[in-house]
DNA sequence: TGGATGACCTTAA
DNA sequence: ATTAAGGCCATCC
């Protein structure tokens, strides 16, 4: 395996529930911040395998990502059972749920 | 305009 | 057949 792939794995399952993290943020601390499309893959191909908690991705804007209807409401479903406000359209409070790491708590963007 | 973002599709072992 | 890696490009703001 790639190191992006292990440490995006490692990144993902690092995730807390009722936190949720964006593609591209996962794709950052793996090492690319391009990378983005590659969580999707990791997300939709080793999910299952490795177990990880993909219900708590979503896009950088906050919304379940998935075009599947069934997935796209399993992840609403998994994820407001985890205490977090999904709203109708599928979008979360971002602002409020984004993982930010182990990171300081800048409020740069608050 | 341009840059960021994306739950894909293909190839390889 | 399965499992993992890679990347171009359309879309939105």
């Amino acid at each position: 395996m790639t190191p992006f792939t292990e440490k995006a794995i490692e990144i993902i399952r690092n995730i807390p529930e009722g936190s949720v993290m964006t593609y591209g943020q996962i794709a950052a601390l793996a090492g690319s911040p391009r990378a983005a499309r590659q969580i999707v893959r990791i997300l939709h191909s080793m999910s299952k395998k490795h177990r990880l908690p993909w219900h708590r991705i979503v896009n950088a804007k906050g919304e379940v990502a998935i075009k599947d209807d069934e997935l796209h409401h399993e992840q609403i479903m998994s994820l407001r059972d985890e205490g977090v406000k999904v709203d109708h359209n599928g979008k979360v409070d971002l602002e409020k749920y984004q993982w930010r790491g182990s990171l300081h708590t800048r409020e740069t963007t608050l």
